[in-house]
Formats: structure tokens, sequence, C-alpha cells
DNA sequence: ATAATTATTTAGACAAGTCTAAAAATACAG
DNA sequence: CTGTATTTTTAGACTTGTCTAAATAATTAT
């Protein structure tokens, strides 16, 4: 049995690991599990007995081919939540993590299986990312960050990369979502704010916003 | 905050006492929740000081008006989101039970009332239960199991009383349901098995499943 | 009314997950 | 290359929910 503290540990290592294709060190870890690193500390050495993780001390932690699996099942029910949530129920894209943080940890291959048919079997979730199928395949979209991205060339936006509910309020408050399709006008090299044209109205970023809006060419 | 743990106990409450309006002795809790007396009487105290419960030692445990409410809103989720997974999900009546005792714990007010509101604020789950509506008001059915009912008269299946998916594999297998029309053509006094007509069909059933079978009179 | 039985509570212990404080290993700077 | 700073681990303790075993209260039978 899987308790829903370790369910939730994988999926920070996965997350933080590239993927679960890196090693993360310790302190990362308890960061992103709001946790310290004493705690970590014993939930890593727990993961390794389990066989979920590669752990050497001092040396971090790595996932195991078992704690991928688990660690893009729970991506997938996560992001299959979140496209209920949105679709059905009328959920903006920043009211969905929170729930759908809940909904990922119910034990069902029905409920999941189900509901994936019910949807439609999507592939992106509401912020653009990848759903894995069945077996855990997905396809990871080719994206650029605004703030990498070139002048005078057409983007569609595909994705965020923060996906914190006051980030994507922003983006709702200036109307821009999934979709929209976006030109840079110009780059500020004083301060990394840039200037870009969408839906016929123009707006400056800040580099912060920049970072986080992801775009692929058209 | 209110531990799961804390939530089920106070469900069980609910459920063994008469709808809440009853007191629960240790033991029976104790069965009920697969567990020893003496954690029962360490969760009732806790209950009690969280003031979801009153208990005087040795007296029982009954819930109080917080308590009522608490265990009302977990009845409405439970059956409410067994209507989402028959009507939308295909599941069948006997498979819903164990993943709605997941998702009834599932924290979130817009969730719940977006999803009576996407069911079409349904009155009643698939084993024929009222579901409370937001603010717990709910009606019970006048109810008589086959066992209390009479010859000759017609009556209509309105809901179950175990329902285990034992059980409910059993009607389905027998082609009862919710709905189904049904006289009672002989009462046996030997054994307290029922002969019953409904669909054109006839069929005797046990004690056992004639106290489990809830009717009204049409 | 008293003894036997049953129900309930208490006491002390354990596992999971967390913490603080201290020790050990690693990394980095001069 | 050596000392300092940082990171990681260990040790011991706390909380929640559980258990067993023993003690106490309530109930039932004679």
């Amino acid at each position: 049995m899987i308790t829903l503290t370790e369910e939730n540990y994988i999926k920070a290592i996965y997350h933080l690991g590239k993927q679960g294709t890196g090693t993360v060190n310790t302190n990362s870890l308890a960061d992103a599990m709001n946790t310290k690193a004493s705690s970590a500390t014993d939930m890593i050495k727990k993961l390794a007995e389990k066989n979920y993780a590669n752990y050497k001390k001092y040396q971090g932690v790595s996932l195991t081919k078992e704690g991928k699996k688990v660690a893009i099942n729970i991506i997938r029910k996560h992001r299959l939540w979140e496209v209920f949530l949105v679709e059905k129920l009328n959920f903006t894209w920043d009211q969905v993590h929170e729930v759908a943080e809940q909904l990922e940890h119910i034990k069902s291959q029905k409920l999941i299986d189900e509901l994936d048919a019910f949807l439609g079997f999507p592939t992106q979730d509401p912020h653009g990312d990848p759903i894995p199928d069945k077996d855990g395949k997905f396809e990871q979209v080719e994206k650029t960050s605004l703030f990498n991205a070139k002048e005078s060339i057409n983007y569609v936006c595909i994705g965020v990369n923060d996906s914190s509910a006051d980030f994507l309020k922003y983006l709702d408050g200036n109307h821009i979502g999934l979709g929209t399709n976006i030109k840079i006008i110009h780059k500020e090299p004083f301060d990394n704010s840039v200037k870009i044209q969408f839906d016929g109205s123009i707006l400056v970023v800040s580099q912060n916003v920049a970072k986080n809006l992801f775009l692929k060419e058209v």
C-alpha cells in the first residue's frame, strides 16, 4: 500500500527532477513539500525501501521505473480531473489546482478510465500540459517561453509554467489564454520586459510573466 | 480542521444512531469502524472535545447539532458522487460505494454545488436513498421492507438496506431494481421466505433478502 | 442482593510523519 | 589545501490513531 504522503513526495521528486529523469536534493524536496530537510530524508529512505526511489546518502534522490510510473499516474489523474472541473463544472483555470490535488489521490482504475472516456480522451489539461494516456505515454510539446521567444515571429500560447492562482488571474484579466496568438513587438533590454501584440491589443509584460508563459511557433 | 478519520466516525455515529437522533454505544461504533472499543473511546473523546459529539462516560455517544451537520454534508457528497458514477461513468449500483467512500471526503464547496447542478439536482441516489440539499434538508421517504409488506397489495421497489455488492448483484441477477413493481403472492411462515411476482416473473426470496428490500405502496 | 457476565475505560505501547538540535559529510573560498 | 559555510543525516521527541491487557462500571441472572 502506498500512502497519500508517499504519493505526494513521489510527485514532487518527479516535478523537481526534470520529469523524473534527474536527481533531486534533499533541501529542494523539503521546500517543495513545505517541510524540513530531516523529514524529507526520512521519507526518501522509506521510498527507497519500497523501491520507488534510488538513494545514496548525501547524493540526492531519483525515481525508479516504478516510482516514475506512480508519478505519471498521479499526473494523469490530476490533469483529467482538471479538464473535468473546467469543462463540466464551470471552474476557471485558476480554481482547479487545489481540488485536483485532492482528487488525484482517489484510487480506482475504472474511475479514471471512465472519466477519460467521458471527457473524450483529452490530450491537454486547462493549462496546456499534456495528459498521459492509460499506458503512461504522452507527448512533451516543443515550447519556448515568451522570455526566450524572438521578435516578429508569430506564436500561439500553449501553456504556463507557474500555475499559481495569482498568475492565472493576471492572464485572465489581460485576456490571455491558451490559443491566444502573440507577436513580440519589442524586448526591452533594461528590465527584460516584453511588449507584445495579441488580438489587436498591445501589452507590456514583466520578465517574470515572460518567463512563465509558454509559446509555440505557428 | 477535521480529519478524514473523524469524518468517518461521525458518519458511522450518524448511521448507527437512527439518522443522528439517537445514542450509539462504544462497541457497535468500534464494530462499524472495524476497530477496537478502546480506539472508539479515544475518538469519541476527541469528537466531544471538538464539539461534534455529546459524551458521558459509560453512557454512549450522540452527535451535536454541529456533528449532525458534518454527517449530513458527507452523506450529501457521497450520494451525489454515486449518482455521477452511475449516470455519467457507467458504474453499476454495486460498484459505486467503494469509490464514493473516497470521493465524499474531498473538500470544496464549489465542487459539490457544481456537481449537484451538473447532475440536475437529483433527490435520490442509485440505491433509492434521499440526497440532502445544500441546506441539509431531505425527505425521508415512507418505506416498508418486503419482509413487513402485506399480500395482494401493489408495491414499487424504492431502495435497499444492505447495499453490499453481493446483495446488489443478486438483485441485478434477478432483474430487480429501483422502480420494479412487486406484488406478494405468498409469505411462507415456516422459513419467512416470500414468493413475489414482478414483471411477469415469479420468484421466492429468503427472509434475508426480504428484510433488505424496501418498498412503497402504489 | 449478590455473583457472574458484558461493556467500557484506562494505561502503556507502537507506527507514521513530523519537528528541533546536534553531528557528519560535502562544497567552496582564499 | 585548509578552514568556513552549506547541506544532509542522525538522534530523540511529539501527535494521531491504533493496539493489548488490565481495571472499572453496568447489566443480567440466580
